[in-house]
DNA sequence: ATATATTTTTAGGCAACTCTAAATTTTTTC
DNA sequence: GAAAAAATTTAGAGTTGCCTAAAAATATAT
């Protein structure tokens, strides 16, 4: 009755598609998400049915039960504890650590999560600004903006990002734009909604609406 | 051409059977040692055979190839690293670590590897005192007599142990005897060869043969 | 040196997860 | 409200790694 690594993909998957209100998700999105053919994830579909962790009726989309929501939040949990672990202890970058972390979310031992948690200081975010659940599965609550809904004149503080993709990371590094920057928005370019913003009070910066749809912010 | 979990285990078990001369393993030895059937061994022999991992050839029992040698020794130092942080870095008991570092020496990052030696101070040696290969396969040297070949009046100190099972190592806390500890054997008992050990100047001991076997000693 | 015991391999098959191709259901469009 | 398009499921099959039962090779013993 132990859930295999591919098993626990797939509620990572459907937590991460299903958004907080867990709304259905369609087989489709599932084998982009997966990497695989419809054909595979409808197999899948019924493997984890009847092992009761999702809610699925046939050409209906599925949602996670309460089982596999809690699974999905300890997967994510682990996910999450070991990117901070890579970056804040082993000094990788924040664009190199989701593929390694992608592995060891699937280490089982509870003992191994708790302690790891403990070490780091039982953070509360990830290195992208993701909110990791506690071991009971409580997220942190956090409500952000995304930049690109910011008015002109406001003040804010990076907290996370949409995007995880190394190429959107490495390119906010080479901007020098990372979490916890503070940004007062300049101006609004009418045109392409493109913003000119101040960063940390020294540096100036054109910021594009692509990028901006990706960062999430704070008012400070 | 990737190598499976399943493949990697069978290399790192061959490696450890076969010692550092090299000797052929058996079929059945590798069957106890993953715990499946032989037929099941012979099936995998013929795979890692055709990646050029092993040499093999019917009924004669298996060695590595260099090949397979270094994909093993890169296995043991994966798994040595993760008990050393296990044990150093989140507090776990070294009678704790073994199925969890079995687990974690599958993790394929090379830079993940070398990050996790460097964070640990490249430590030589794992929780057991078994040797950590370096990132080019060299093992330390330390040439170790078993306890229970040590002399009366000799002074030695604890290095390594050769059984890794929680029972024998819970054994050790329970008699407060771990790594580094001075000893003093004071009198081998003639008649079932247990030791009568003076353990860091301060107490003594009864340690059986049985015991006195699995514990690795240098002279101090 | 031959019979017996042991070890190892072959043969045939099962479960997990994947695939392509074809059939079916749902959604969209006119 | 059909017909066309899109999404999903079924059917049949391949791979990996495991199994049992039976056959073949090797080792042991008298």
């Amino acid at each position: 009755m132990a859930n295999s690594f591919t098993e626990e993909n797939y509620l990572k998957i459907i937590h991460n598609l299903s958004g907080s209100e867990g709304v259905e998700v369609s087989t489709n999105a599932l084998a982009e998400g997966t990497s695989t053919r419809a054909a595979s994830v409808t197999d899948m579909l019924k493997k984890l049915s009847e092992k009761e962790l999702i809610n699925y009726k046939k050409y209906q989309g599925v949602t996670l039960t309460e089982t596999g929501e809690k699974l999905a939040l300890k997967i994510i949990r682990k996910h999450r504890l070991w990117e901070v672990f890579l970056v804040d202890t082993l000094g990788f970058g924040w664009d190199e650590v989701h593929d390694i972390a992608e592995e060891l979310e699937h280490i089982p031992s509870d003992r191994l999560v708790d302690r790891l948690a403990a070490f780091l200081g039982n953070p509360q975010f990830d290195p992208h600004g993701d909110p990791i659940p506690d071991a009971k599965g409580n997220m942190p609550t956090a409500d952000y903006r995304k930049l690109s809904e910011v008015a002109e004149g406001e003040r804010v503080a990076i907290m996370g990002v949409l995007d995880h993709e190394t190429p959107f990371l490495q390119h906010l590094d080479r901007s020098g734009i990372m979490l916890g920057c503070r940004l007062e928005v300049k101006e609004i370019n009418d045109y392409d909604k493109s913003a000119l913003v101040l960063i940390d009070e020294v540096k100036t910066l054109f910021i594009s609406q692509e990028v901006s749809k990706n960062l999430l912010v704070q008012r400070l």
